[in-house]
DNA sequence: ACTCTAATTAGATGAATTTCTAATTATTAC
DNA sequence: GTAATAATTAGAAATTCATCTAATTAGAGT
């Protein structure tokens, strides 16, 4: 895990708030687009760099890409800045 | 408190070190400045953007300035991310 | 007031980021 | 194999970011 590649993927608010539609469940990349108003390239240069950090990882089903969170990058990335090296159960 | 502030901030190396360092305690700007290979100046940028993060706050003491770490900030911005609205005990 | 030390702000430059349009790849269906 | 759909990569333009040197501010001591 690049910690480096994690926090610089997080630092842009619509990163981040693809992350949020993400916890409610799977998305394809299109829906994910449509809740932006950018288009889908540029949506697609995000989504990359959220697939770099591992944030999130990527399944195709058909002519679509489905992106699915995931919570453990997140989760370890934010309690190395917190300083707490083990997981709290 | 501005989230977006604070993740930009966060996405500096150098600025989440400066944080780990601030960690032990408070620190001047010039026993930070020393544990990095930047000059004085590039380093007061980055006390800058932490400092409007309010990821650090800083008191004058003669000629020197105190760094010291802002946790709680920290915490409700990481927590925010993770979806924990209330604050654990 | 002058000097020394600590740290900042100002201005410039090179690199990186975000965004767009246009072209391309991948998959399904006919 | 051609067409249609979903999404990507490529290339370019505008903006923002990180860094440096030079100049400035702030405080302490003589």
């Amino acid at each position: 895990m690049r910690i480096n590649t994690v926090f610089e993927a997080l630092s842009h608010p619509v990163r981040r708030q693809i992350l949020a539609l993400l916890k409610s469940g799977p998305m394809s990349a299109g829906e994910l687009a449509s809740h932006f108003d950018l288009t889908k390239p540029t949506l697609s240069v995000h989504f990359n760099k959220l697939r770099d950090a591992e944030l999130v990882a990527v399944e195709r089903r058909g002519t679509s890409l489905i992106y699915h969170l995931n919570m453990s990058v997140l989760e370890e990335a934010l309690s190395g800045l917190l300083g707490n090296k083990d997981k709290s159960p």
